[in-house]
DNA sequence: AGATTATTGGACACCATTGTCCAAACGGTC
DNA sequence: GACCGTTTGGACAATGGTGTCCAATAATCT
């Protein structure tokens, strides 16, 4: 683009430390995302990444393994950060509507409108009928994880008297269905949400769940 | 595919009533779907449509304005079957949770399963970045109209006193998304659900839904 | 330094696709 | 039957992409 093909590259390596195979996969991960597999272009990545295209087939043989390697990683990583999220789940809360809502927030921030989520989950329903196993790895490691451990943690909110909830696979599906209420289908093209916006939403998702799963003030 | 080409299709035609203009935008609107705009060939679409490529290019000039003739006529009919849904919203329910049910197990059948409505929304979604005011036109008629007409009669209905609503846009977005709790994720690669199923999970996001909104028993 | 390995750029064959042009066949209409 | 607009198939150039091969070059290891 800028013409820095000629100027042999100075700044560009300190090659051998960061192995290029970790800018293939960033570079390549942004163009996937953005154009689809069948958009994408070998020559695209490769310039994007500083690399040769040679390099890519070298190291992943074939465009198609390119692409599952990519998303595989990204699947990888989803998850992590899906993990770290739920522990911060409150477990014995003082004030619960402020907790739920702090971590229905951080819901919000790194599952609905984080760039990366959004677009792997692009991704992943644009490729889901020509990579079909693919779908179902990121169903399991991540909605299908995130609703069971989510069920998890509410089921014990509830065993510890501060919910009622009958089936807590279904209220966790719905927590999370009310939390990405206001979200659902415009975090696609435009991602970045003032925070207040964020924090307004999860209040009103976590009031109406409240409403619905807390328990009556005189039963038991 | 099947060597029809060379028995000059007898059973082909009767043309001249149809159009072949038809015949095209429903091929065009199922390859695309399929494959996206990248991913789809003229070729294919006008195989498909039984029609020479060329005819396409005499009346759509362009692969650009095929695609958005054919966006254009799909997010049309989307917005007709949407009126039509909202349309048998209870006004005046004698047994408030079951019509609402009734409802909701409409609403998924049509808006979230249904398999045109399921491809328009993945195509829309795949091509926003490329077609923007595409996308905008689809939110105001789709989702958007969605959310306002429900939010009305959920405003009415609070006014009749079967509901307790402060704010009735917000009701309508949780709504629209406890009722579509179970499906988001799933219904885009396999579109076919169980008539049971859909009416349990419409009875189960009534059921959530009418717990927050419904008027505490002793209150005014 | 010498050997080994990764990387590069460039040329190449191959293929699919878009969009154009055109002459021939076909559809109704008068 | 003659006329006019549509449709058709096929040929065509141009483009852009994939994947391969290879010789030269740079980095790393011993």
């Amino acid at each position: 683009m800028d013409g820095d093909k000629e100027v042999k590259r100075p700044p560009l390596g300190s090659r051998g430390q960061c192995s290029k195979v970790l800018a293939v996969l960033k570079a390549a991960g942004e163009v996937f995302c953005r154009d689809g597999f069948a958009g994408a272009s070998i020559d695209l990545i490769a310039s994007e990444a500083g690399v040769s295209r040679q390099t890519i087939y070298n190291h992943y043989g074939d465009k198609e393994r390119l692409f599952l390697a990519v998303l595989r990683d990204m699947i990888e990583r989803s998850a992590a950060d899906l993990f770290t999220l739920i522990a911060t789940f409150p477990e014995r809360p003082r004030d619960l509507e402020a907790e739920l809502t702090d971590f229905a927030a951080r819901y919000i921030r790194s599952c609905v409108c984080n760039r990366r989520t959004a677009s792997l989950r692009k991704m992943i329903q644009r490729e889901a009928e020509r990579f079909p196993e693919l779908f179902a790895t990121w169903r399991e490691n991540g909605p299908g994880k995130a609703a069971g451990t989510l069920a998890a943690c509410l089921a014990r909110l509830a065993h510890s008297g501060y919910l009622h909830i009958d089936d807590p696979d279904l209220a966790a599906r719905q927590f999370i269905a009310l939390v990405g209420a206001d979200f659902q289908g415009s975090c696609l093209v435009d991602e970045s949400r003032p925070e207040e916006e964020i924090r307004a939403s999860a209040a009103a998702a976590v009031r109406t769940f409240l409403r619905a799963f807390i328990p009556a003030e005189g039963a038991g």
